[in-house]
DNA sequence: ATAATTATGAAATAAAATTTCATTTTTCTG
DNA sequence: CAGAAAAATGAAATTTTATTTCATAATTAT
């Protein structure tokens, strides 16, 4: 993929002129993306076709194409992809592929996310006239952070991290209720009790879930957010960040749904925390 | 400086014709690095000069020069620019837009972080004798976090969320404990006290906030976690979630450093679980 | 309303890249 | 090791692409 890994590996394949210009672009790459062919093929001591061959045959499909190659192989740091700590990385190392595996994470998420859903979610939201978030674990912290946002917008909202309260609730919920149940798993029996419940008494279930689990099949509503397998191996990382940002989604959809004249209420809100900050200097 | 955030920034300082450009390069930027000035011009129906004229404005040599600082802001997947959600996004427009500024601002976080700090925090979090999360409104939840972590590594942790507890626990600190005190804002009056009241008490504290802030004055250690200042205008979004990477970050660092045979305990924890939740098939 | 300023595009020019094709170099075969 | 075949290379021509120039149109200020 990387144009310069490719140039490395295949320095053996190149004739005698193409591993100059390969010498030339791999000892520096930054002078070469703003030379032109002419500048590159004299810097080299060879001739300009020649330059525009080796760029074909790396695939590209000639020398400002081959350049936008060379641009996004220097392109600050990686591509965000999902790398795993070491044993001997380090703090800015494990920093780095944390943040990084985060945001390819999060990619993955927003692929798997199907807006049609998340518009119905939305649909129901708004309509509801009780809301319960219900998680365990890492989800509970999902499940709060869902009520802290929508506590904002002065719907009535419930959240509880308790086995034996979600139960007691899903129990007690009715027609126009709308359950959120949060779990990457979607394996948690209790959840998927908590979730058959409330469906079975007339509650809207939105599940926050992987897709094809045992949670899914009870849920009105399925918001799919498929995370890299591997990095929840032993504490929950991407999920719930994942999670999180799904339950902006949903608080945003709900405020535009809502209309402006309602979105001066998280002004409100806002304002009444005024008085126990610190004021700015600026 | 990533140029398809320059040209967000700068768009209602174009002219029309220059804006009619930038519209075409923001809705597919993809499409544009692989386009001549022609083909351009033609798409966004304006002069090549016009296009020219538009690339120098954006400090670069020209058209070409354009497109090698285009590619490279694209290097990493997808453009992930701070866009802000319009009234009249779609479900698909405005989840896209906040994955997206979700994931920008995760990079401004990691950027703003400091390896040092986190290498010094890491120390001391492994040396602690007792770890106290403090935090309010969406910080509670990342203290919540810290907590569910820490707790699976077997060291004594507590997390309060309520303020008389966080006070009565800072008073009741002593040399060898740790308190994270985790504050986007870093203004919130009493959070700083209780950060001076656990200084006083000859803890150690961490802060998990913006730099320069009261609260940062307070700290021995501050993780200054910088989020693009109008994302968290109503809502805390952004923050918390750069806020709980990093926490996922001290986490890790934390089970690095205490080595292999430690991590084991990870490993009986996620053990633990396995009974409460339903089988793969697979 | 009119002058000054700024923005824009057509055409000309310049620059850069690619193709063609002749020449050189290398490799293979007897 | 000659000599043919194949492959590699570069000079020049051609094509494509980008930039400049300059006249005209649109906007702003007076």
């Amino acid at each position: 993929m990387n144009i310069l890994e490719k140039i490395t590996n295949e320095l053996d394949t190149f004739s005698k002129s193409e591993r100059k210009v390969a010498e030339v672009i791999l000892s520096s790459p930054n002078t070469v993306i703003h030379s032109s062919i002419a500048a590159l093929a004299k810097q080299a001591n060879i001739s300009e076709p020649t330059v525009n061959r080796f760029c074909r045959r790396l695939d590209t499909k000639g020398y400002p194409d081959f350049k936008l190659h060379l641009a996004q192989s220097l392109a600050n740091g990686t591509p965000y992809v999902n790398r795993h700590v070491d044993e001997n990385d380090t703090a800015e190392e494990y920093t780095s592929k944390i943040f990084e595996s985060t945001m390819a994470n999060l990619e993955l998420a927003r692929k798997s996310l199907d807006p049609t859903s998340i518009n119905r979610s939305v649909d129901v939201l708004t309509q509801a006239n009780k809301l319960s978030f219900f998680g365990l674990g890492a989800s509970a912290i999902v499940a709060c952070d869902a009520q802290n946002k929508f506590f904002r917008f002065n719907v009535p909202v419930i959240c509880f991290d308790d086995i034996l309260m979600q139960r007691m609730s899903a129990i007690n919920s009715r027609q126009g209720d709308v359950v959120v149940v949060i779990s990457h798993t979607g394996r948690t029996k209790s959840l998927v009790e908590v979730a058959t419940l409330a469906k079975e008494n007339d509650a809207t279930v939105i599940g926050i879930t992987t897709k094809d689990t045992p949670l899914a099949k009870e849920c009105s509503i399925v918001l799919s957010v498929d995370v890299s397998e591997d990095t929840d191996l032993y504490m929950p990382m991407a999920s719930r960040i994942a999670q999180l940002a799904l339950i902006d989604v949903l608080a945003t959809g709900f405020t535009l749904r809502r209309g402006s004249k309602f979105r001066d209420n998280l002004k409100k809100v806002k304002d009444s925390l005024r008085s126990s900050r610190f004021d700015r200097k600026d």
